[in-house]
DNA sequence: TGTACATCAGTGAACGCGCGTTCACTGATGTAC
DNA sequence: TGTACATCAGTGAACGCGCGTTCACTGATGTAC
């Protein structure tokens, strides 16, 4: 006899399966599942096909129809991730008219997102160190929205020239100066955690100006 | 009966057996061991106890005289290294006599490490996201010698201040700006493979110059 | 100079653990007749 | 309107694997007498 009617027994939560035609619903879950365990555990290893079908409340199994394994699962997860960020970015800068206000709007916005999604920020830029990396899986998703948000970020330092904001001369250069700066700035403080930073959000937008060569005083 | 005598069978190599009182060099073998491991799978999860055995061709348990885990190990792999670019950046600087040459020296010669050492220096960033890593492991050493470093670069930007090559006025948050720029030109490059990265030397060494407010031409 | 003994450096088999994967299955629900 | 059946969504037990760890051991070498 099974313990049945315990109720106060630490009995996972049955979930109701999903009606006929609606099993790509739990594709949906695995993937919110995933991308909060690994922003609660911060630790990319421990988001294992088992804690993530335990976090969900379902057999381990049931994720082998969804996903063929862990990193597909994790791409699923990063697509998603650039596409907010990219979104995130395309919000603030539409929220600004004057070219250095538009860039300093972009920049700020990826580095808020660096700092509140930590362990995501970390898997979008580390996914290729994970245990089942390998060379030929492209990712073209994820890749062409990076590209995309890149090449906001060269029209943004590119406006700022026209507009004679900028000292700088050549756009795509600077972005990738400014792209570097960014990661630099989120991944530092979260690699060495006892040591004495400043307030990098500051450092950021001083450094910002001057990779950038901005004009930032004018009106 | 065992296989005695077949000497085409891939036997391992059995270890001469250390001296009475030279037990310590297989600590020395484990750490050596660790880093060649770590910099051909170029992934920190492959590096097992086990694996690291296999490496050097001793039981697995051998292990546990020297070190009490995984993580007692790469620590001190990562204080070995972090000597090894302390020593680099000096060295370099050394031969510089020009102040404004001294720290991009020191800037060449850090960007070097990260190309040349690259699991290794993701491991020195990236001990925080082990697995098995907790906040009360000190790692005194590794840090104090982080600490020199960085107040070697801090001083190499005030002597540029001082000198009158470098428009800036705060070494501290300079060096702090330099080192997440250095840390983001090396990091993306291997983070993103198939992105059409332009050549990040020559893209240090410009954000550099503007990072640092650096009078590069001046004699 | 010999020999008993302690110590040091490391071994090898065995263990329990969590993992991904397999495989036969279950049970609700839509569809054909 | 009823009923047989196919399909869909997911289960649960079992497997082999590599891992870290244990524990009794081995065998060379130095030391005491």
């Amino acid at each position: 006899m099974p313990p049945a009617d315990r109720p106060d027994e630490p009995t996972p939560p049955r979930r109701k399966r999903n009606p006929r035609g609606q099993g790509a619903r739990l594709r949906e879950e695995i993937i919110q599942a995933t991308s909060v365990l690994l922003e609660r555990t911060a630790n990319e290893e421990s988001v294992t096909l088992r804690a993530i079908a335990r976090e969900i409340g379902i057999a381990s199994p049931s994720i082998n129809s969804h996903f063929a394994d862990r990193m597909e699962i994790l791409d699923a997860v990063i697509a998603r991730e650039v596409t907010v960020l990219y979104e995130m970015l395309a919000e603030a800068v539409a929220t600004q008219a004057d070219p250095v206000e538009r860039l300093l709007a972009a920049v700020r916005s990826y580095y808020h997102y660096g700092v509140t999604r930590p362990s995501r920020y970390r898997l979008l830029l580390g996914r290729r160190f994970l245990p089942d990396w390998s060379e030929d899986r492209p990712m073209t998703e994820s890749l062409q929205v990076t590209g995309a948000a890149f090449q906001m970020i060269v029209g943004l330092v590119q406006d700022c020239i026209d507009a004679g904001r900028s000292r700088n001369t050549d756009a795509s250069t600077t972005a990738v100066s400014l792209w570097a700066l960014l990661h630099g700035v989120l991944a530092l403080p979260n690699s060495i955690t006892s040591f004495p930073w400043p307030d990098m959000e500051q450092v950021l937008e001083e450094a910002t100006a001057r990779v950038a060569g901005l004009d930032v005083n004018a009106s």
